[in-house]
DNA sequence: TTGTAAGCGTTATCAC
DNA sequence: GTGATAACGCTTACAA
């Protein structure tokens, strides 16, 4: 592979006026310029970038880590931040952590040495520890000492599920989520906002009874059985939030299983906003996050990074999604 | 940040040895690298990855450039071919390039400037010539001369469709999907082969009046209007087999607007086996792709890339996923 | 076993 | 305007 050297020889011209003509930097003489530009294309001569890393110390690489990219969230806030971050002239990595937090710790030690410039994260894990806060990071849905922060309006979303659930006349309300994080772990977590946004709002007015489900957070997945077991001692239940798209999707289906309609019977909304092309069924209705609004306030705090700018938390309003049950 | 220079200083020891003692290459007396670690944890030093692929002209980044990570099916290979790559050693950067090919040019382009080592192309366009074939490229369901190729068994699939749909006693048959090239390219995509298996077994048992509905790719969505107007004129069909379950999704949508029922008036078989979590209705029967299995093929032959080992074309096979819908 | 020094391909400083 | 040259931080002959 030919060189910026080569290019200097041939161009007959120093490798310092090479650089000046493929980066447009400092004065360069007009046939000077046109000489080395025309010994470029001869020898097909492309900038190596390792090297100018390397003497620049940054590689303009992003590093994603996030538990999936099979979700349809997931997947399309990925798809926004990479074509965001694409604009800027910025490229990303991906790690699918599976919330395993020996993958997260190798993608984070990616920071410190230096194969990435900048890392966002979405997890559940407290990897505190593990972040190198001299570096650039921001942290989705999860709050972690001087880190800035991205969120969806979780607690409004809440409220607004409780609030639309009231009008459609419901009396007996249910939250169920995998918020659950043990003993071991005493931080709330985000998502968890909108249990509290929920509950809160119901309890203000004087609605006391919410029956509030939390089971551990698996792998974004909950079989029927167990749904079934969560759900079978609530038949009074007429107005039920879930914590997300795919939790109220497991919850219809048990519900219809066991001979409940939705919504005739029993309401349903989730979280997400998932826009699902394989659906034929019912539309979940839903409190729907903005993929591409997140992954825009993602990349405008990574871009001030680079640009040395200052940084600040963001939260991104959510939106009501109608549907077909609730 | 601390360096090898800094370690070796305050090890007392030339920058070689604390070389040999982080690779574990060489020889070193015991004594000399537990000095040399012990330094190493003391000024928290970590090698430079930015300076190690400078030495070795190679820095194990792998890109994957496909249509989007929305899709399930996409947002599946890309989680497996992650997963795979990390066993081995390897990060994967990440292209959305929603079939624009100038941002596949760029992508392409990080092949010759050094800012990968290798690509893994999942695209419908021409971009032949835009590949530098000395260097390392895999490419999924679209052949590409001299560059290793992986696949489904889209033919087999094909053929498995049409099995199905006779021994469910379907009689008058359709076969519809966005491989429509167009007339700029002359080139038989991968997918087509579902259309060519299905055609050919039909056909080879004296079936000739199968319908064939071709339309343009777009981005992997069809809107209702347009299906509706697709399919109005063959109101006597009763066997389909559809490209993907995203066009199988909007065909039996369209089937059960305009009155027949799906699967006792028409029976429908879709291709890819997507499993959307948020599916509320019928499960389609569809035949499968296995996105592990693509996975693992793709990453042994970058694999065997990174070790000089000879790479050869692979074809994976499909499986009927019984649905709803057939 | 260990250390010195060359080399990887750039950018940027500083003379000229 | 332009060209040497140092520097970036590492690996790896080669010498000792």
């Amino acid at each position: 592979m030919a060189n910026i050297k080569d290019v200097a020889l041939k161009a007959g011209v120093g490798i310092a006026t090479v650089s000046r003509v493929i980066n447009n930097s400092g004065y360069v003489k007009r046939e000077t310029r046109e000489k080395v530009e025309k010994v470029i294309k001869e020898i097909d001569y492309v900038p190596n970038e390792i090297a100018r890393s390397m003497t620049l110390q940054q590689n303009n690489i992003v590093a994603f880590i996030l538990p999936n990219s099979t979700h349809l969230f997931f997947g399309e806030l990925l798809y926004f931040v990479e074509a965001e971050l694409f604009e800027h002239g910025y490229k990303l990595m991906i790690c699918n952590s599976s919330e395993q937090i020996a993958k997260e710790i190798v993608y984070l030690e990616m920071l410190k040495n230096n194969r990435v410039d900048a890392v966002i994260l979405l997890t559940n894990n407290d990897v505190d520890s593990l972040i190198d806060k001299s570096k650039p990071v921001v942290s989705f849905d999860r709050r972690f000492e001087g880190v800035p922060f991205v969120a969806s309006d979780n607690y409004g979303g809440g409220e607004m599920a409780a609030k639309k659930l009231l009008e459609l006349g419901c009396k007996k309300f249910m939250f169920i989520g995998d918020d659950a994080q043990g003993d071991a772990s005493p931080v709330i977590t985000e998502v968890t906002n909108r249990r509290l946004g929920f509950n809160n709002y119901l309890n203000s007015i004087g609605i006391n009874d919410v029956i509030n489900i939390e089971y551990p957070l698996g792998d974004y997945i909950v079989s029927a059985e167990y749904v079934h077991g969560l759900l079978k001692n609530y038949s009074d239940v007429d107005g039920i939030f879930a914590i997300s798209d795919a939790a109220a999707a497991a919850v219809i289906r048990e519900l219809e299983h066991t001979g409940k309609r939705v919504p005739e019977d029993v309401k349903v909304i989730g979280f997400d906003g998932g826009r699902s092309f394989l659906n034929l069924g019912k539309k979940i209705t839903s409190i729907g996050q903005s993929p591409e609004l997140i992954a825009e306030a993602i990349c405008s705090i990574i871009v001030s990074y680079y640009n040395k700018e200052a940084v600040e938390d963001k939260i991104i309003p959510v939106f009501f999604e109608p549907g077909d049950t609730a």
